[in-house]
DNA sequence: TCAAATAGATATGAGATATAATTATTGTTA
DNA sequence: TAACAATAATTATATCTCATATCTATTTGA
């Protein structure tokens, strides 16, 4: 239904040409992140899991009792609103806060053991999301791909 | 300043791991591309405009006489949304609505000569932020980060 | 011991995005 | 040709994301 709506309501789409934004690789980029962003979406519905819920999953299973200012920064989002993903994650029984003795300003962010199943479940769907998406490129110019990804990111001056 | 904190709110960030989704192209291209969206967004913070605005421009330049149900179909946004920022271009006489004698219901967008001059400079600016984002990367593997990008785009399902 | 800094949480606002519904106009067809 | 369906733009609105300011509890450091 919303695929029909698409098609009617762009008729003579094909004959638009956006020739001056294609000669800039963030507009490339953009158009394919929102293909595999799609795609990843549908890939963890099924696991009632959003793209930062299962990030969220995996770093916390990368790096066992970090705390949710680490997981944060690791996550690239503020804080505040790392708090509410937590609550829904430990709601779900999928993440322990443990206390730190230590400190007791901080949790601990742990995996459960359904936390740990699922995270590994998830896992297998994204790598077949992820065949999907690179189907037809060769395992070299992957290679490329990957490492051109990152020298971008690299590029980052970080200033404000 | 936001740097400083983004900084200090990451005591020892370099010692999270984020190995698992680093296995994903995705992962890698949200990262890239976060970086390239910052750039292009103080690129074009000096012209008025933001990426949506400027993508507007560059495809009213290449296609004058679009409708606006063309244009929100070429920036992947829906028209609703749409109108605001022709409102805001058509405002700032970057663009012009016009009427079309033989279609009373639609308007052709076209550029006015101030919104032609205005790209034709934010699209140098963007040239430039262009060669710092692909700095240290070769022609050949330019060619073939596009040629990839373009193929995961083109891998698109379009199901919904 | 007291001030500053930190972790987490709460409240809130701005911006982007999607949907439903309205108006004006055009196309279709009974 | 009259009535109905479809289309373009618009308005209104809800939702989601993202950022900032602020608060409490706790720890650190002068």
């Amino acid at each position: 239904m919303a695929r029909d709506a698409a098609v009617k309501t762009a008729p003579p789409a094909s004959a638009i040409s956006d020739a001056t934004l294609r000669e800039f690789t963030g507009y490339n980029m953009k158009r394919a992140f929102m293909v595999i962003q799609a795609d990843v979406t549908r890939t963890l519905e099924p696991f009632g899991l959003r793209m930062v819920t299962y990030s969220a999953l995996a770093i916390v299973g990368d790096n066992p009792g970090l705390s949710q200012t680490q997981l944060a920064a690791a996550l690239a989002i503020e804080r505040p609103n790392l708090v509410v993903i937590v609550d829904e994650l430990e709601g779900r029984d999928l993440v322990n806060r443990d206390r730190v003795p230590t400190d007791r300003r901080t949790y601990a962010l742990r995996l459960t053991t359904e936390g740990a199943r699922l995270l590994a479940r998830a896992t297998e769907a994204v790598r077949g999301h992820e065949a999907r998406m690179i189907k037809g490129i060769g395992k070299a110019d992957e290679a490329t791909l990957i490492a051109c990804l990152n020298q971008i990111e690299a590029s980052d001056t970080g200033r404000s």
